[in-house]
RNA sequence: GGAGAGAUGGCCGAGUAGGUCGAAGGCGCUCGCCUGCUAAGCGAGUAUACUGGGAAACCGGUAUCGAGGGUUCGAAUCCCUCUCUCUCCGCCA
């Protein structure tokens, strides 16, 4: 949520950042319905003033028919104001469903675009491995070592499931364990396990509500939703706290699965682990002094390439351009794995801030001054990593000609010591 | 699922024959005093949002005692609905 002040002084300068997102005008409107009710807030609040100090004086009346002639005025004048707080709840909900459905500006150094391709390498880390045989994909390794089984996912739920087994299910459980174990251990962030439903007022917090619904999967007779990330319930854990300012920057790691409807996706990705509806992830999540916030986004990244780093994964960072970044986001990098089964870099990780877009919206603040008002704090995420598709990473870069598949160093202690994926 | 109890400021906790209650008291915290240091003691201060005025310090208004409605000139206090928490019973991993 944008800062409605800010909206109110220089419009014309949001207006223009968010241009730069593509699209049409985003704050039509706005101006005339603001002042309708700040114009309408204003005499409803001197009404009730007037209403306040007569009804202190009728309080100091012994003899109430003394006070009847006021108490009368008061009478109508109390209808005057209920009338007008109808209308100004009105009013408040028109506004604030209109500021909910309007995105964060764009970090002055996200680089201007229009779509995907317009999207800026920043760095990459390790070449891709020269193959002596065809690679191939992961859902043919997969399938083949029998550690994937999307058949039986489709008979149990349907498209965009899939059934892990043996190795394959031991493989994700490693690869959970060793992120969380990193992040926690090198990286200094304390690991939650949060609830994987939340309700209404979660969504709306880090952005996913209003305007995203056909993207959740929602619980039939409850206001409880499946989250899509644990960006939903880590970000939500200090909604409407005042946190310490020492306490910045709070660094949580979350592992949780994670479920999207992938509405308006069909046809894309639809063989292998690439796109489900239900995958796994470890999530980074930080609270930042907004002064920190431009320093931490660049460090939780790199906490998040260390992974692909000593799993031995090719990766490149791309920062995204206006074009194409999130609802919720300011600036955003993606980490692109190396997937030599179908020679292209597919995103593993998606890091933002979002400056105080959704510490606003869920209020989250911090006191710069013992004694000075509250001001909202930045907050920042990123996967490190999405574990399905990591684990597409290890079998497709790790396949050897025979069919197996070399598991990387630093997996093996959390694989019981093996060192190959071999068909049994 | 059945029966009961409760939800007040950072925390604890008063406050039900409706008015002077944004809310006693205590703890905590901040500043000052005092004291070789520490502890104790003394004094002052200590919610948030919106809004008006002001360059600012600050001053004024409105709202908020779980949430939403109602009664009333006036509600933390009365009525209704909902949510959550706790205890007991049943069921269950």
């Amino acid at each position: 949520m944008l800062d409605m002040k800010c909206l109110r002084e220089n419009p014309d300068q949001a207006e223009e950042r968010l241009r730069t997102r593509g699209g049409a005008a985003y704050l039509d409107g706005f101006r005339e319905l603001d002042q309708k009710r700040l114009r309408l807030l204003r005499d409803g609040e001197s009404l009730k003033a007037l209403r306040n100090s007569v009804s202190e004086e009728i309080a100091g009346i012994r003899d109430k028919s003394q006070a009847q002639d006021r108490i009368l005025e008061m009478r109508e004048v109390s209808q005057r104001i209920k009338g007008m707080d109808e209308e100004l709840k009105h009013l408040d909900e028109e506004l604030s469903s209109f500021l909910l459905t309007v995105p964060n500006l764009p970090d002055p150094t996200t680089p201007l675009g229009a779509s995907e391709s317009d999207n800026v390498e920043v760095r990459n880390w390790g070449a891709p491995r020269q193959f002596s045989f065809a690679a191939r994909p992961h859902w043919e390794i997969g399938e083949e070592l029998r550690i994937l089984d999307f058949e039986c996912g489709a008979k149990l739920t349907g498209a965009r499931f899939t059934l892990y087994r043996g190795a394959g299910a031991r493989l994700e459980r490693a690869l959970i364990n060793f992120m969380l174990d990193l992040h926690t251990g090198e990286h200094g962030y304390e690991e939650v396990l949060p609830p994987f439903v939340v309700n209404r007022e979660s969504m709306t917090g880090t952005g996913q509500l209003p305007k995203f619904e056909e993207d959740l999967f929602k619980l039939v007779d409850t206001e409880y939703y499946l989250i899509p990330t644990a960006e939903v319930p880590v970000t939500n854990i200090h909604r409407g706290d005042i946190l310490k300012k020492t306490d910045l920057p709070i660094r949580y790691v979350a592992y949780t699965p994670c479920f999207r409807r992938e509405a308006g996706s069909y046809g894309k990705d639809t063989r292998g682990l690439i796109r489900q509806h239900q995958f796994n992830k470890v999530e980074l999540v930080k609270f930042t002094h907004p002064s920190e916030s431009a320093a931490e986004l660049e460090k939780l990244t790199q906490n998040a390439e260390k992974v692909l780093q000593l799993l031995e994964l090719p990766y490149r960072v791309m920062a995204l351009c206006s074009g194409d970044i999130g609802f919720s986001a300011a600036k955003t990098y993606d980490i692109e794995v190396w997937l030599p089964g179908q020679s292209c870099y597919r995103e593993i990780s998606s890091c933002s801030t979002f400056g105080d877009f959704q510490a606003r919206r869920a209020s989250i603040r911090f006191r710069e001054e013992e004694k000075s008002k509250p001001e909202f704090v930045h907050t920042i995420n990123g996967s490190g990593l999405a574990v399905g598709r990591t684990l597409v990473a290890v079998l497709e870069n790790g396949q050897q000609e025979d069919g197996s598949v070399v598991i990387p160093e630093a997996l093996r202690p959390y694989m019981g010591g093996m060192e190959r994926i071999i068909r049994r």
